[in-house]
DNA sequence: TAGTTATATTCCTGTATAGTTATTTATATG
DNA sequence: CATATAAATAACTATACAGGAATATAACTA
C-alpha cells in the first residue's frame, strides 16, 4: 500500500504490453522462438500448426510493439525475441500460478 | 535460446493471467488498491470514475482469478490485492518500456 | 415493515480481434 | 520473361468482452 504499481501515465502502455502477451498463440510463438532461437515464418508455421497468415500477423504485431526483431534475407524473414524482460515475466507468472495451485 | 519461457501445458493459464492484466481499467483499479490498500467497491467507483457495475464486474473477475481478495462486512465489500507477483510484473514491464523509449 | 444503501446481475450495444480463405507483393530462379 | 516460393495483406466471419442503463439482491435502519 501507499505506493503505486505504475505511474498513471503508463497504464495504457503497460496494458497494451500485457494484452499482447495475453494470447495463447502469441505465447506459443514466443516459446518456440525462445527454444529454437531466430526462426523464419515458415518454420514457425510448421512447428506451431497455425496458418501462415495467422502466424505472420502475430509476428508482425509483436515486432511492431518491440518485443520481436525482424530481419529479411531474400525470400525469408527471420524473427527473434528482442525483449529481455519476457523471461522474467513468464517466470513470475508461472511461479505465482504454481503458488496458487499449491493452496 | 534452447530453453522455454514456460511449460506448454501452462500456456493457456499464463495467457489468461496476462490477459487479465491487459486492460487499462483493471490496471487502474489495481493501482488504486495498491495506493490506498483494502477498499470498498464504492470507494473504487469514486476514485476511478468508472460506473459501479463496471467496477464491480472487474473486481469480481480479478477475485475469481485469484489476484484479489474479497471480504464482506455488512453492506460493504472490501477488496485487496492478493497476488504478490503483481509489483514485480509491473516493475519489469515499466522498466522495459522505459528502456524502449530510451532507444 | 418500509425504506435505504452497497453490491451484484441482467441485458444490451459497440468494438476489437483471432482465425480462415483468397489474393497480392516481393524476391529468387530456370 | 515465366514460374515458383515466402511473407504480407485484404476481406470476411465469429467471438469475446468492455461499458452503460436498468434491475435485482442483500443487509442495514427508522
Amino acid at each position: 500500500m501507499a505506493h503505486q504499481l505504475m505511474p498513471s501515465d503508463l497504464i495504457q502502455r503497460v496494458a497494451r504490453r500485457f494484452k499482447l502477451l495475453g494470447e495463447p498463440a502469441r505465447l506459443e510463438l514466443l516459446n518456440l522462438l525462445n527454444i529454437h532461437g531466430e526462426s523464419t515464418v515458415r518454420a514457425l508455421v510448421e512447428s506451431s500448426g497455425y496458418s501462415q497468415p495467422n502466424v505472420s500477423k502475430h509476428l508482425l504485431l509483436m515486432a511492431r510493439e518491440g518485443i520481436l526483431a525482424r530481419r529479411q534475407e531474400g525470400l525469408q524473414v527471420f524473427y527473434s525475441v528482442a525483449d529481455p524482460s519476457l523471461a522474467g515475466l513468464c517466470l513470475l507468472v508461472c511461479g505465482q500460478l504454481k503458488e496458487e495451485a499449491g493452496q
